[in-house]
DNA sequence: GTCTATATACGGATAGAC
DNA sequence: GTCTATCCGTATATAGAC
């Protein structure tokens, strides 16, 4: 699997983001047309995106995303009652998608090599389709209700956990080396965290995601490979 | 080298980098008594990390901070002449130290594979010590003025260079594998943000910052391990 | 040096015209 | 559905008393 492949058959884009986000809160939508609705929503949010990139969501004005998104106050909160919600239906819609992809990735019928192989290409894609959602999410998740704030740590430990899962069964067929699973998960989230939070770092010098996702995988191996003291399984948990 | 060691060796205080700030800023403070100055700033800034820390430096108001510093609105004006410029300040002064820090510790005489430990460990033991300071940093850098911005930014490619200057050094000496330097330093980087990013996490699962560095230690030293499957170099344990 | 009181601007949110 | 005009609270910053 590669980034195309990735694209190819998971097909998420801002469209479908903002037209979910539509039927999802259509109660408090005053606005009831669905084209009208998801083209505003995608101003809406790309804009957020936008000034919350550059300098976060609470020092965004709502005039500063009435100017971005070319559309007035008024007609702003026609989308939304307060721009606490506005944020609520940001991370709660992101959030669904994130969950159904990484779900749908998973294969229980694959060794647990290719299941992490997997895990984290599907990760680091998604992080790469929806960057400026992910960043967005690890930035202002301070900024939340404890109810939101709440989801947001569920969340990290419902990703964490299937990690450690995968890493466990791996170690337990022997394929994995016995060290502390939940720390290896932990560092394998911050290398997929990485990607999203200094994307500016890796375009500047031209690394792809594909790149950036084998050398992942490299590093990661490395370790969990089972200490090979003789002449054993030495090499190759390797690849496809 | 562990944490207790470093503490006893590098003596940095709340107090040292009050006292530092004065120093640097005692042009532009208007009470001139050090003794109360290193006292109020303590205040202050303690005050700015824990609420920054729990909604961020925008969505903290100046009576936020006057409540949480015991201070009035006009005593907090004695001290820095706008919201900007006690960020400013704040940034300012723990860059020097983290900067002075890091030269410090580098051992032109070391090998490598030393060189690399120390830097690492230190780099952990520094963002221990200074915890509200860097998770501060890492989470408004986006809020400073672009001079500033740019500060911070070369403080992230001076750290950089050093590890990849390491692991060039330790490459060529044939302690170290001759894979991506510049990725890895990034990997290395990632990890030692998680620990003071995710510093919630760790506490609540009784990580010690030795414990975490031993298994950075780790992750990252299975990954160098020069390619020993035979004589000559023949590297891959990979495929695609 | 520190306080209280206040100037002034800007924030989120809404009413009502079109 | 969208716009303009406006309400009203809260923000930063300062003046002047003590």
């Amino acid at each position: 699997m590669n980034y195309k492949d990735f694209l190819e058959n998971i097909n998420i884009t801002m469209e479908d983001f903002c037209r979910e986000s539509f039927f999802e809160n259509r109660d408090h939508i005053r606005v009831k047309k669905e084209a009208t609705v998801v083209k505003n929503l995608q101003r809406i949010f790309d804009a957020v995106f936008k000034i919350s990139y550059e300098k976060g969501f609470q020092a965004m004005s709502m005039r500063d995303l009435s100017r971005e998104a070319d559309m007035s106050m008024g007609a702003l909160y026609a989308y939304f009652s307060s721009k606490e919600e506005l944020l609520e239906i940001i991370q709660r819609q992101g959030r669904a998608i994130v969950n159904r992809a990484i779900t749908v990735c998973l294969d229980a019928e694959a060794s647990p090599d290719l299941k992490l192989r997997n895990l984290i290409r599907t990760h680091l894609y998604l992080s790469e389709i929806g960057r400026p959602w992910f960043y967005f999410t690890f930035m202002e998740a301070k900024n939340l209700s404890k109810k939101e704030r709440d989801e947001v740590l569920a969340m990290e430990s419902f990703t964490e956990k299937i990690l450690v899962d995968i890493l466990e069964e791996g170690s337990a067929k022997g394929i994995f080396n016995q060290k502390d699973h939940r720390l290896t998960a932990c560092m394998i989230k911050a290398m997929q965290q990485e990607w999203y939070l200094k994307r500016w770092k890796y375009s500047k010098r031209k690394i792809s995601v594909d790149q950036y996702a084998d050398f992942v995988l490299e590093f990661v191996n490395a370790f969990l490979k089972p200490a090979t003291t003789g002449p054993g399984k030495s090499e190759k948990m390797e690849d496809k």
